[in-house]
RNA sequence: GGGCCUGUAGCCUAGCCUGGAAGGGCGUCUGGCUUCUAACCAGAAGAUCCAGGGUUCGAAUCCCUGCAGGCCCGCCA
């Protein structure tokens, strides 16, 4: 909240507490962010004890606070005593803090965080199953930078291994698709590869001759899969690159091996207390730790001694706790328990644990999105309709057909992004193209054309934003625009301590909708009222560019 | 068999942590561009907050028991 809202409020809470303290009230609880006015006393317990009725306790309550400063008017629902403080009082003040050039922002923190995210097998094209990831990832690493925190995002690069071996084997033996775009072109011959795999026992007996080289830490094998995932990956970037959530760095899992730290790994974990051996492979006894299933053993090693996925995780969190003090992982809920028994061995090792957040998948309506049974819809193909849904959309705006171009791919990307971020991770989503492309209302182009409305008008008024006169008396929807202005503080705070981004579109939505309602009411050049208008619509316009911003979307000047 | 997550109008969703007035959006119906951008605004209709029990002056929110859906329980990744 804005410093000077939160002293008003405080201060008027804490007289209506000593006069509660002075006469016969029971303290009653106070809403500090009620629906309606800027506090509201909440009447209902005190009904008892004074033997009245809530309603009568709301109204002796609403003569009591009616003196108090700051304290405007008061309006009673049911047993609520609202309480309207005194804006026309508070507005400069309320207007300084807001003008704060780091307003909203969090103070510089000494924690580094990285950030891992997407990390998707190098196989082929992103599919949208997994689409939030990215998504999600990009935008609460925005959050946290926002935040004050020194943030890096990662992209784990899983290139050892059968499908990495079998990425490598198809590259090398098949001829690709004929898409220019990397990925798609060679994801063909992964497809091939991975068919003879199955039915051809020779490259069967190849593709994991070749894995047992990569896990053994064989020098030639380790490069050509690495190379191979670049190759693949290099058509991914692409598409990351378009979805604004490129990673800072890509870390390959192949480098943990020839560095020997998942040896390391290994031979510390055998001398933990609960490391058990059996017919030559290694496990973690899990029965006392309570994450139950099944099978209560944590395999680290294999019978011939090499590593397994979860091993060479647990190399890469002691590495990322080398470069970093703090490590978040966006995951998908099929991730979940392989996190646990992450943990367990960090904790075994005496390392640092990383948070995790978890995203449930995204669904097609219909059932599950499957690879196998081709049930898969294409982020590429998803950006590419988005956007051109968009471009049409934009055939009645005066703009060249450049211009267009360049719009309607912010805007078809950023509905996409708007979209998957504002529903919470852990809620399943089922996607719906339809739905994805009806961009009205909670939306990101209602947002970015709340962002060129108030661009247009500073436009229009073309002169240095003046300084703040106030003439005339406020408007209830001022006062609402403000309102919701002096919230962004306390949303970025809690959105970033609970890695809550859905909470980020949510407020955008309100600005943005609470903005169209001041530009309905109030007509801002030429009004008496004109400087403070023009400096409202300067201040939400840079907390909407801010808040667009933190969930990668960038606000057109004019659309 | 076990663990974790989810269940809010026809559809999507916020609120759940920290109990107090069920918010938005889509769709439907009605009205509003000669006025700083109508991808906008106003109004209407639409909710057994999965079910049942408990705690409480008060439960969508906390606790218990169910039901339904998702994810997981490999010397795979």
């Amino acid at each position: 909240m804005s410093r000077t809202l939160k002293e008003a409020k405080d201060s008027v809470i804490s007289e209506i507490n000593e006069l509660f303290n002075n006469s016969d009230f029971p303290k009653l609880p106070i809403d500090e962010n009620p629906i309606q006015g800027d506090l509201s006393v909440i009447c209902f317990p005190g009904a008892r004890s004074l033997n009245k009725s809530a309603e009568e306790v709301a109204y002796d309550v609403s003569l009591l606070v009616s003196n108090i400063n700051f304290v405007k008017s008061t309006f009673i629902v049911k047993a609520f005593c609202n309480i309207i403080l005194d804006w026309d009082a508070l507005v400069i003040n309320v207007y300084n803090d807001i003008k704060d050039i780091n307003y909203g922002r969090g103070i510089p923190k000494k924690e580094s965080i990285l950030v891992e995210h997407t990390s998707a097998n190098a196989t082929g094209p992103f599919h949208m199953g997994r689409a939030r990831n990215p998504i999600i990832g990009d935008s609460i690493s925005r959050l946290l930078k926002y935040d004050g925190y020194n943030v890096s995002t990662e992209y784990y690069v899983n290139d050892t291994g059968r499908q990495a071996a079998t990425v490598a084997f198809g590259i090398k033996n098949y001829k690709g698709g004929s898409s220019e775009k990397e990925d798609h072109r060679l994801v063909e011959c992964y497809r091939q590869a991975s068919e003879e795999l199955k039915a051809n026992v020779e490259v069967k007996s190849k593709i994991y001759e070749k894995m047992e080289l990569i896990e053994g830490g064989d020098k030639e094998a380790l490069d050509e899969v690495k190379k191979a995932a670049k190759l693949m990956l290099s058509g991914m970037q692409y598409s990351l690159k378009r979805l604004n959530a490129e990673a800072d760095s890509y870390f390959h899992e192949s480098d943990l091996i020839q560095d020997g730290s998942v040896t390391r790994v290994i031979d510390s974990l055998k001398k933990s207390d609960i490391c058990v051996e059996e017919e030559g492979a290694f496990y973690l006894d899990l029965s006392d730790k309570n994450i139950a299933g099944r099978n209560q053993k944590f395999f680290f090693t294999r019978n011939n001694g090499l590593s397994l996925y979860t091993t060479r995780d647990i190399a890469y969190h002691l590495n990322k706790f080398e470069r970093y003090s703090n490590s978040l992982n966006v995951l998908g809920e099929d991730h979940k328990l392989q996190s646990n028994l992450l943990n367990i061995a960090l904790e075994e090792l005496g390392s640092s644990k990383p948070d995790n957040l978890f995203y449930s998948f995204v669904n097609l309506p219909g059932g599950k999105m499957s690879t196998r049974a081709g049930r898969v819809v294409y982020l590429d193909d998803m950006m590419d309709q988005i956007v051109q849904a968009s471009f049409e959309r934009l055939k009645d705006v005066e703009m060249s057909p450049e211009q267009k171009i360049l719009l309607s791919e912010k805007i078809g990307i950023g509905s996409l992004r708007y979209n998957i971020i504002k529903v919470q991770p852990e809620k399943g989503f089922t996607f719906n193209i339809d739905d994805a492309l009806s961009i009205q209302g909670d939306s990101a182009p209602f947002a970015m054309y709340s962002h060129a409305r108030m661009s247009s008008i500073l436009r229009k008024y073309g002169r240095e934003v003046p300084e703040l006169v106030i003439d005339g008396n406020l408007f209830e929807s001022e006062i609402n625009l403000m309102r919701v202005m002096s919230k962004w503080p306390d949303l970025v705070r809690s959105s970033s301590d609970k890695l809550a981004i859905h909470k980020i579109p949510n407020y955008i939505h309100q600005l943005s909708s609470q903005f169209n309602n001041f530009y309905r009411d109030c007509k801002v050049i030429g009004d008496v009222n004109e400087s403070l208008r023009i400096n409202l619509v300067c201040l939400s316009k840079r907390i909407l560019f801010d808040a667009l911003d933190i969930i990668g979307i960038e606000a057109p000047e004019r659309m």
